[in-house]
DNA sequence: CACTTGACCTGTCCGC
DNA sequence: TGCGGACAGGTCAAGT
């Protein structure tokens, strides 16, 4: 499920209302995958929520810090006790994510509040990290990850040299290695190369210093414009109230198959790549 | 070495 | 209505 901008909007979301909470007590149903021993960070105090490509930290007290990773279809849910009792029943999309059959793991406040980390097909998984040592050398414990796409260090010269580490490869499978640039995954490539104007199957050494400057900016730009709009819901993202994501209403080309491109005459077209979808207009995207 | 496919899991949707 | 197969936002490992 969770490119950059979803894990951002959990993130944005779960700052708020966790900073300065203590855990109590840690329910693990599916040890498989929870990768520590959740005794360890009872009574730590959460100081800071981060992301990173599309990992999750929350650092505690005592110098640990939890990481998750929600792959397809992780969920961060916050049953807030205080909201609910102000806010009354739980939405529809609420239902659907709290405690159930898919719960990971729980993690509850001392204040009474739980965190749920759910996970349908269970893809995912949370580690419990030193903070200095996960945090060091660019998160490179984390694996190999390239530049931050919102951040200044992400330009469109390091963004031409990373992914012409594979040159003949079609640019759309490129541009979700993560070494490349971090945090984009299957619908954001299709999304940005239809800013760009750019034909997924074009050899990553075709592309012109021109082009690689519209792709740098059609990447910045529909990150951002999904973060604004709440992240994608295909089916199973919500933010941590709970609450569905609207950018797949306004994607240009994913999940479009078939629809016609409002930008010209053209139709969206389907099309698999490295076994991933790729949805693009082929009459104007060159 | 470069690239593709399968595996990890579960659920949903579509065609017969 | 039921069943089988394809497919789903990610990442590894193994195979060609």
């Amino acid at each position: 499920m969770p490119e950059l901008p979803e894990v951002e909007v959990i993130k944005r979301g779960l700052e708020k209302k966790i900073v300065g909470l203590t855990l109590k007590e840690i329910k693990v149903p599916f040890p498989h995958s929870v990768q520590f021993d959740p005794h360890k960070i009872v009574g730590g105090k959460v100081l800071e929520v981060w992301r990173r490509a599309k990992m999750l930290g929350i650092n505690l007290s005592g110098g640990q810090t939890i990481v998750f990773h929600l792959k397809m279809t992780g969920q961060l849910i916050l049953d807030d006790r205080e909201e609910r009792v102000i806010g009354g029943h739980p939405t529809p999309d609420m239902r659907d994510s709290m405690p159930s059959s898919s719960t990971i793991a729980t993690f509850e406040f001392v204040d009474g509040g739980k965190l749920f980390f759910n996970d349908q097909r269970r893809f995912g998984w949370v580690r419990l990290f030193p903070t200095a040592e996960v945090e060091a050398n660019d998160f490179e414990k984390l694996g190999k990850l390239g530049p931050e796409p919102l951040t200044s260090a992400f330009t469109w010269q390091i963004l031409k040299s990373n992914l012409l580490h594979h040159k003949s490869q079609p640019v759309k499978v490129v541009i979700m290695d993560q070494s490349a640039v971090a945090g984009v995954g299957n619908i954001y490539a299709s999304e940005s190369l239809f800013v760009a104007r750019i034909d997924p199957r074009r050899k990553v050494d075709s592309l012109s210093d021109e082009e690689f400057k519209k792709l740098h900016r059609g990447i910045i730009d529909s990150l951002q414009n999904s973060i604004k709009h709440g992240g994608s819901t295909r089916a199973h993202f919500v933010s941590v109230e709970g609450s569905r994501g609207y950018f797949l209403d306004f994607a240009n080309v994913y999940g479009k198959e078939g629809k016609k491109c409002h930008r010209c005459p053209g139709k969206i077209q389907k099309i698999t790549q490295a076994g991933r979808g790729t949805y693009f207009c082929s009459t104007c995207q060159k």
